[in-house]
DNA sequence: GTCTATAAGGAGATAGAC
DNA sequence: GTCTATCTCCTTATAGAC
């Protein structure tokens, strides 16, 4: 790990604690284990760390990775399907790096980037999109019952993404159980009032 | 207004928008049209300003105030009942003071404040219980199909928070529209699920 | 790439006059 | 209750040696 990148990952950790303006380049350099003008030898001001790691978790973090073959293999049974997507996202979001930016994007989510902003509604588009898509083929080869399947795709994310909000929050990984035991209740329910 | 109240709805405001840490004194000083000292006449430090909005939204802003009793005589009607409910909740989401408090909320959820800490899971928790009973009673007169009355309280209300995340979060009011009708869609799906 | 040293200013908070 | 003045500490950031 190069010192570049113990900052991205210290100042990741730190930002989710205390926020943004809650930690100081002090704070950084000394967890890192370096003088604090070292950092500005990697960046050029703090503002560079925030959007370096909203930049890295963009490319690492994606829905879309989660949809292998095998699973897609498994869409004539849409219930199967659903249950193993989900099985794969809570464990997804219960590790350490998505539960701190988890954190990190609620708390600055309106802070401007230049000129961009990052919010929990880009964060969902990605997703929103591909179950638009599953739901728009499940509806025509008539495996479910006829809907808008933009409704469909908010109605199953909807409380997934609570779900993380309330059981993957902080660090701890004591609550995955219980949020994967919660997401599948609401897949029951889903499937149940889309199923033919 | 007192100068006192002046200081707690400018806090909320700037709080809001910058965050605590973001926020200085001095600013929140200048915006109410006072010294910085002046402030220190009415809150003994920061924090107390921090834990005053805090308690004032707890007052002011309960899910219970909405069960007026004629939306209750309309329980029989339990589809009528989930829309006008859900009605009154958007309108109230909708003010500029409940969209702030949603961001403060978000952003500072994880601080410390007295030993006590505000989340998330707290706000939900008090129109879960009461959503919870009002499933339980509507099962026992089998209004609507069998199911646990708390899976059914969380379906309910997770897509409605997660609706004001998405169109209830900045201070423009222009996306009340928007939201009543994400929000009508979702009872009208959730009545499907759940009728007999 | 990391160090020491330091600049320049903002932070929270207090003392004491009016 | 609000003011002026001030204390002390911490903040981001830079200059220049090694």
């Amino acid at each position: 790990m190069t010192t570049k990148e113990k900052i991205i990952s210290t100042s990741l950790d730190l930002f989710s604690q205390f926020g943004y303006d809650g930690t100081s380049v002090r704070q950084i350099a000394r967890e890192v284990g370096v003088r604090e003008s070292a950092i500005y030898n990697h960046f050029s001001s703090k503002q560079e760390i925030l959007k370096a790691i909203f930049t890295a978790y963009k490319k690492e973090s994606s829905s879309a990775q989660l949809l292998t073959d095998d699973l897609i293999n498994e869409l004539v049974f849409p219930l199967n399907f659903m249950v193993n997507f989900t099985e794969k996202l809570i464990r997804q979001w219960s590790s350490k790096n998505d539960r701190q930016f988890l954190r990190l994007l609620l708390k600055e989510q309106y802070r401007v980037i230049e000129g961009k902003r990052y919010s929990v509604s880009d964060m969902l588009d990605e997703t929103r999109s591909i179950w638009w898509m599953i739901f728009d083929e499940l509806i025509k080869h008539k495996f479910i019952k006829e809907a808008d399947p933009k409704d469909l795709a908010n109605e199953f994310i909807y409380p997934l993404f609570m779900i993380r909000m309330e059981y993957l929050f902080d660090d701890s990984k004591s609550n995955t159980d219980a949020a994967m035991e919660a997401a599948q209740k609401h897949v029951q329910f889903f499937w149940r009032a889309i199923n033919k």
